[in-house]
DNA sequence: CGGAATGTTGATATGCCTCAACTAAAGTGG
DNA sequence: CCACTTTAGTTGAGGCATATCAACATTCCG
């Protein structure tokens, strides 16, 4: 179930066996989340860390008004709390996108783990920076581009990662998010994530229906997001 | 010179005596920059980690166009450019806001520091995911605020992170920033920043004069920009 | 099959960007 | 130290992109 983990972290770091071993005699528990549900609340102060198994989470922002600002999205490998082992009070929260299943591995174990073996805490300590990194372009994405821009960056993303994880079938993704989750992850109304949705799809660039977002031209998107996947810090780019 | 540094991980971390001696005996040198003087620039692979001694360096993305989208600003004791520790290519650069100094810390002294003593490393990461929740607010900050919010945020959050460090002077600080700069910042045009700036003076909330910020009244400000500051992560809030 | 949630599209209003003209400040050389 | 140049800051006018609002269509789910 660790498996994603070591594959994961292999992107982007060299483990030696003694790291493999260990993350395998980890403890680790699934819980199964139901699209849409919480698995850790803003204010939280949790004894566990998470590996996401299968589908994929989100962390947010809750806002006062009660709407919610999306900051990242999370896959099979991905540990989208890592900063609990560390940081005690939750900034934000963390919520599953469709179906998703977690596992849950006990901080303590990790922190001895980290100790007895540095360079596993270092590999994941780059994991993450490259979270950080995302977190950067998010800001750029959002602040610097235009709409149409914004989300063809996205997709380009989320699309590139997952591929990268094997996680794609061809030119298709499984992204079960609604056109709010869109609006609120990018900082734009639903009407006009609706516009730029016809937009892309017209230039036929990609497409989301029913969950499923559809590279129709990677080409195209990259170069109408100026998408450049340095910041994603891999070792050989998939494409 | 390295006090800083001991002094910045101490709002957050517990540091034993024995941290704190092999941090004083890194070797460091400093490193003085002139005013938007680039410390480190997109693409670089740094052997050498930078330790911020006197005033204000920031982080951007450099843009196609040739623009800048900032991304965050760092005071006396921040570590610009940890993730260099464990990533090889920036994917941004680091420049100087006005003067300031640097002390710089070979990684390899750094990393085998970490080696010994696993908590010494654990406060840094530590420190690594402050930034990241900082960028965190940043995403929100430029997507989900009124310009006049994201203003009135960034302020409150540079105040109050300072003052947290003893850099201000009352309701004061140093804040050597062009108006282009906050306009790269917060993702708004120039005669925005104007007009926001000018909101703000009006409101008696802050104003932003000849590089210097004055906080008029810190409960307004707060409040305009809906200003908490848990994501920052303090040990114990001054205000 | 019915109700609720989600998605779609048009009309309108407005906040922000762009452009332009101007002022103030800072830096430079005689 | 002052004239000159350059850079930074300020403000108004106008147009446009995007938010808002509203009506309706579609899909999902019990």
């Amino acid at each position: 179930m660790l498996k994603v983990l070591t594959q994961k972290l292999g992107e982007h770091s060299r483990l030696s066996n003694e790291d493999l071993a260990t993350i395998h005699r980890l403890s680790h528990f699934p819980r199964k989340l139901q699209a849409n549900e919480d698995l850790i609340r803003q204010g939280d102060d949790p004894k566990v860390s998470a590996v996401v198994t299968s589908g994929m989470v989100a962390r947010y922002h809750l806002l006062a008004n009660g709407s919610r600002q999306y900051l990242s999205f999370h896959m099979a490998g991905d540990m989208p709390d890592s900063q609990s082992l560390f940081i005690d009070r939750m900034d934000h929260a963390v919520c599953a996108v469709g179906a998703a299943v977690v596992a849950l591995v006990p901080h303590k174990e990790l922190l001895s783990a980290f100790k007895l073996r540095p360079s596993l805490g270092f590999a994941i300590w780059r994991e993450t920076l490259i979270d950080a990194a995302i977190f950067r372009e998010a800001i750029t994405n959002n602040s610097a581009r235009t709409m149409r821009g914004r989300m063809g960056h996205l997709f380009c993303e989320l699309f590139y990662r997952a591929r990268a994880s094997g996680l794609t079938d061809g030119t298709r993704l499984a992204l079960p998010i609604s056109r709010v989750q869109l609006g609120e992850t990018l900082g734009m109304s639903i009407a006009t994530v609706n516009r730029t949705l016809n937009g892309l799809r017209a230039s036929r660039a990609a497409s989301l229906q029913r969950g499923k977002l559809h590279i129709m031209n990677w080409e195209t998107l990259a170069n109408i997001s100026q998408f450049d996947p340095g910041y994603l810090h891999q070792k050989k780019p998939p494409m």
